[in-house]
DNA sequence: AGCACGCCGACT
DNA sequence: GTCGGCGTGCTC
């Protein structure tokens, strides 16, 4: 007998767990993970996912009831979606319904929520006498109701639920004797913009853009391609393969994903996009709804589109014949899921190909040391692009040592090099670009007698000072009024140190005071079109330098660039995790290589503290080869990813007692487990951000050579968590690097 | 999510 | 006692 773990729709999280139940003789040859199947469920047949097979009842077999009927066969995108899922799932450690809604199109869930409208159903005056009569009898539930409705017209049902404690049971009733009537709204939301934008002509390859094409050509006839890594230094054309690539594909009838980073998802990016393919492309980007992104999700499984550009969801689209998916920006962070499951595009790009027979393109001028390492190790093939489009040369960098600075008896921001330099700009009439790796004014606010640090009383994290007079936290959204004196001690010396962009636009502003200055940071780009707003206007010259934060160094191309600063590149550096190199080294060489995109030659300087250490040298070098091997070996000498594998565990709960306790369960019960295996456990600690809005957080970390045995851990983890009621009230959270 | 069940206060 | 509202817990 086969019995098959089904989960119910994806509705609710109430429902967030698989039922079993058997599978008829009939279907047990056609039965596959990942197939929808109409199955019963209470009274009613309701819609299911197989998301497990077995021959092991779970429960006792008398009360398993039969598989109805299989609405899906192998093939369809369905089925080969949530299949990924599962594999999500096991790789992972979310919940199977975390998975599938990651994976599938949103329908149910964000629709439902967003249709459901509670409505009166009767006039005002009724209604108002209903409500008294309500109000005066027990009825306090259905009173609340009809009072929430008659001040506010309408409700949101989810809403309504949460807020007025209302249920179905309450609902029901009122609406049977047609009191109240839920809506559905069927509104149809139209993302397609209106203006047409010409058609172009995909430009012709430059020899070193035509040889790399031909090598991913190669690959890709070989009889099992592996995925390719492109490794373009800034300003070698990469674009360029993409799209003769994504053409080739097209041709064949086949469709294509492009993920992209979401800071460049731009309107020039979406223009290009429109201005090559045309009516087959459709571009995703974070402004667009659940809804929105639904319907082009929609339009993707009708054929209607070819090519998908998009954010790391994007990956997702329901493509029957997916050929090719490429990862522009491939090192990009925001590749990585923040929230379970916490998947890396790469990672799951690779394997959604592997399962439908497509290729994978990854592009970067700075590769993670992930993908650079398989490369090396001939896991994924390696094409390189070593010249910048037109030959032209890679800018001319310097480092400024800030120690020195202060020794010769300047306090400025400005290192006097750096200063002479824009001057040399402005009078010979090109732009800078100046970036800091930092949000806000002040950053944080301490005091200078005792040293205490303002923080946020949910989160544990510094408040932020803005220039409102307000302090604010970036996690919960919590604001107090400045500070005057300090908290803890009562001393009026309290304030905060560190530079921001507006400090800096301040004293450029000081400095030079007939240059027009742009700033672009995350407090200039929240309003819709802001953010593409600055760029044109930079790019169309409107200004002379543009100060901003990291998200000023991505993706554009501005000819008239001729000089890029790191005002201080340290910031990055002195993050506290193993890997703030790396984004340091990612950062440098991406801003450097924004400087000289023109004909005229490009300049850059970096200020620092720290003008030896080897991330600032080889991306002042712009020498990736030997970032890599100095990285790696430090890795390798530390068990860090990718020479070992890591798996971190993140608990949270808000008993701060119970979850240490549960931690340090978890630590024992890992060395139990796997006793000398050569497994590495660090911690338990406090996570980087300790507290969010009064839940506690702590992490473990276990390093070993075999991904193999972390995965182990984690299945033994999940079991041992099930079965112990200890774990109830914490809510454990598992991430791979 | 939907539904049955059972508790609890009010009313013939 | 009984009736109906309303929260709770279960669904393979």
């Amino acid at each position: 007998m086969i019995y098959a773990d089904i989960i119910i729709d994806i509705s609710h999280e109430k429902l967030d767990r698989s039922f079993q139940y058997i599978v008829p003789e009939e279907l047990e040859s056609e039965i596959r993970v990942g197939m929808v199947a109409a199955v019963p469920f209470g009274n009613c047949q309701r819609k299911g996912y197989v998301i497990g097979l077995s021959r092991e009842p779970k429960i006792s077999p008398e009360k398993l009831k039969p598989v109805g009927k299989l609405l899906s066969s192998q093939e369809t995108t369905e089925a080969r979606l949530v299949s990924l899922a599962a594999w999500m799932r096991e790789r992972y450690g979310s919940t199977m319904a975390q998975a599938l809604k990651t994976v599938l199109p949103v329908r149910e869930k964000i629709r439902a929520k967003e249709k459901r409208m509670i409505c009166l159903n009767v006039e005002r005056k009724e209604a108002e006498k209903l409500a008294q009569t309500l109000e005066s009898g027990r009825c306090k539930a259905r009173a609340r109701l009809v009072r929430a409705l008659l001040e506010e017209g309408s409700l949101d049902y989810t809403e309504a639920a949460a807020r007025l404690r209302i249920n179905a049971s309450v609902l029901k009733p009122l609406a049977e004797k047609g009191i109240v009537r839920i809506e559905q709204d069927e509104v149809y939301r139209m993302s397609v913009d209106g203006d047409v934008i010409p058609r172009e002509e995909l430009s012709v390859l430059t020899p070193v853009q035509q040889r790399a094409f031909e090598e991913i050509k190669r690959e890709w006839d070989r009889p099992a391609p592996r995925p390719v890594l492109i490794h373009g230094i800034t300003g070698s054309g990469k674009t360029q393969v993409y799209m003769k690539l994504i053409q080739t594909v097209a041709e064949k009838g086949q469709q294509v994903i492009v993920l992209i980073p979401e800071i460049a998802l731009t309107y020039q990016t979406v223009r290009r996009f429109y201005g090559w393919f045309g009516e087959k492309v459709s571009v995703l980007n974070s402004r667009l709804s659940p809804g929105e992104r639904y319907d082009q999700f929609k339009r993707a499984r009708r054929g209607e589109i070819q090519i998908m550009v998009g954010p790391r969801s994007a990956l997702f689209t329901p493509f029957s014949n997916l050929g090719l998916i490429i990862i522009d920006e491939e090192h990009e962070q925001t590749y990585k899921s923040e929230s379970s499951p916490r998947y890396h595009a790469r990672e799951t790009a690779v394997r959604r190909a592997l399962m439908e027979g497509a290729r994978v393109v990854l592009g970067s001028a700075t590769p993670s040391l992930e993908a650079y390492t398989k490369a090396v190790s001939g896991e994924y093939a390696l094409v390189k692009m070593t010249d910048r489009y037109e030959k032209r040369p890679l800018p001319e960098v310097s480092i400024v040592d800030l120690r020195e600075e202060l020794k010769a008896g300047n306090r400025s921001i400005l290192s006097r090099k750096l200063k002479a330099a824009i001057e040399q700009r402005l009078n010979a009439g090109e732009q800078t670009m100046l970036f800091l790796n930092r949000r806000g004014y002040a950053g944080f606010v301490s005091c200078r007698s005792c040293g205490e640090v303002l923080k946020c009383p949910h989160c544990d994290v510094a408040l932020a000072e803005h220039n409102n007079g307000k302090m604010i936290c970036h996690y919960c959204g919590y604001q107090r009024p400045k500070a005057e004196v300090c908290p803890s001690c009562g001393s009026p010396y309290i304030g905060g140190f560190k530079a921001g962009t507006q400090q800096i636009e301040a004293v450029l502003h000081k400095c030079f005071p007939k240059a027009g200055i742009l700033r672009m940071d995350y407090d200039t780009t929240r309003t819709k079109g802001s953010y593409e707003q600055i760029l044109s206007s930079f790019a169309a010259h409107e200004a002379d330098i543009l100060v901003g934060t990291q998200m000023i160094v991505k993706g554009h191309d501005f000819p008239d660039v001729t000089l890029v600063g790191a005002i201080a590149a340290d910031l990055s550096l002195n993050a506290s995790d193993y890997q703030c190199a790396e984004r340091t080294f990612q950062l440098l060489t991406q801003a450097v290589g924004r400087s000289g995109r023109g004909k005229k030659p490009g300049e850059a300087v970096i200020q620092t503290y720290h003008p030896d250490h080897y991330s600032i040298q080889a991306a002042a070098e712009q020498d990736y080869e030997k970032f890599y091997e100095e990285e790696m070996s430090y890795r390798t000498l530390l068990d860090y990813p990718p020479a070992a594998h890591m798996l971190s565990v993140l608990g949270s709960g808000e008993d701060e007692e119970l979850l240490e306790k549960g931690m340090d369960f978890l630590r024992k019960f890992a060395e139990r487990v796997s006793p000398g295996k050569e497994l590495h456990i660090i911690g338990p600690a406090w996570a980087s951000v300790g507290k969010v809005n009064d839940v506690y957080r702590k992490v473990l970390y276990l390093k070993h050579s075999q991904e193999s045995v972390l995965l182990d851990i984690k299945n033994k983890f999940e079991k041992y968590i099930e079965i112990n009621s200890g774990f109830r009230k914490l809510h454990i959270q598992y991430d791979y690097i």
